[in-house]
DNA sequence: AATGTAACTTAACTGTGTTAAGTTAACGAA
DNA sequence: TTCGTTAACTTAACACAGTTAAGTTACATT
């Protein structure tokens, strides 16, 4: 045997060609700037080559995204973490911020491109929820602590809708900033500032006492 | 004469007939969504009537963006607002994310986009900085007028950078609704629930005294 | 009545995502 | 060794997109 695994090893290889250029050229491009037949030029396949590979563009995008999800997620885990929770969630949103600055092309794919809804495959019930490699999880399982410790108001105990609007707050400061930090329109102050003021902001809204 | 007004006025009314139904269906269908060709079907034109007024799409949807930029605007200043300068930064998120939700696709391109630097003309300089057709502004007045009511916090005095963290909150609440609200992967609490929690947090968070 | 103008149409170009049908190379079984 | 099967890959085409060059046509001006 071993003929399977070879021809399995080849077809993956040129699977992860065909990402690679990929990403390359969404990052470069945007979504809508990619065309079929430029990636397939890219890696000098035909067109419909990659057909046998995603079913559509649609789903290679999605698989290029779930690989950058797991990045962010990696990046949570290797960062050392404040033992306060409320100090933990900052330094969460410090870092988050910080990903959106060094791949603002990755950011904006992932949460600044709209597209149509996903389908659910087994891959992913296998990630999400799991803090070590989803990391929304790691902040909803982060907020859970911070409610858990007793820190946050009586009334905020939903750490799912805690933990949308946190990351909201941080994701406008970055996103905006992506889009539109060249606009002379608004003079901008260092993100930095933007960044530790919303989060500062944003938690001691939650707490329960002054600071 | 009233001959060559008549004509412009002929020629401009068929201009906003192309306006109208490009609005009706960039909502509709997203700017992707619609083609020259269904835009011109729906005014009973032929596609190429539209170059006539237009240079290409991207010129057709920004000029109803720019429309959108003073709507938005209008929006804020024919809302009646509450006396408490606090409240009135609160009615101001809110109206800009119900703005965000009813005009998704301007929405979209006004915020969203990265663009580089435009380069800024006569009707520009005339509209910035003037609260009653720049939106940014009438925040920016709004937070001054809050921070001179004394109800910041002593060391909060930037107007600048508390515009700029409200706005970021806030459009970060409704960019990634946008961008992300048919995610699976995220189970969303209502859109009013994040955006009351993210103003409410935010603005305690800049406040002097506890509520 | 002839001319010029400008809104508008027809037909075509290039490029898009996608698919049906065909090729080709390598495997396992006879 | 040959045959049939499998599956990665290609060719050719479809239906659609944005855009443009070359008309056409209606009408105000001369």
């Amino acid at each position: 045997m071993g003929v399977k695994e070879r021809r399995e090893r080849e077809k993956s290889d040129t699977r992860d060609k065909i990402l690679d250029a990929a990403r390359e050229l969404f990052i470069a491009e945007g979504y809508e700037g990619v065309s079929m037949r430029k990636l397939a030029e890219r890696i000098e396949y035909s067109p419909t080559a990659i057909y046998v590979h995603f079913a559509n563009k649609e789903d290679l995008f999605h698989e290029l995204c779930n690989q950058d999800f797991g990045r962010l997620a990696e990046v949570f885990q290797s960062s050392s973490m404040p033992l306060d929770p409320v100090e933990r969630l900052k330094q969460i949103g410090r870092i988050y911020v910080e990903f959106g600055l060094q791949y603002p092309n990755h950011y904006k794919l992932m949460f600044m491109t709209p597209h149509p809804p996903i389908p659910f495959d087994e891959q992913d019930a296998e990630i999400q929820g799991n803090p070590e490699v989803d990391a929304y999880a790691f902040l909803k399982l982060t907020v859970q602590q911070t409610i858990d410790a007793g820190r946050f108001r009586e009334e905020l105990r939903d750490a799912e809708l805690l933990s949308q609007t946190l990351w909201a707050a941080v994701h406008g400061v970055i996103s905006l900033n992506l889009a539109k930090c060249n606009d002379p329109w608004v003079d901008w102050r260092p993100i930095e500032e933007r960044t530790e003021l919303v989060l500062t902001a944003t938690l001691r809204g939650f707490l329960k006492e002054e600071t």
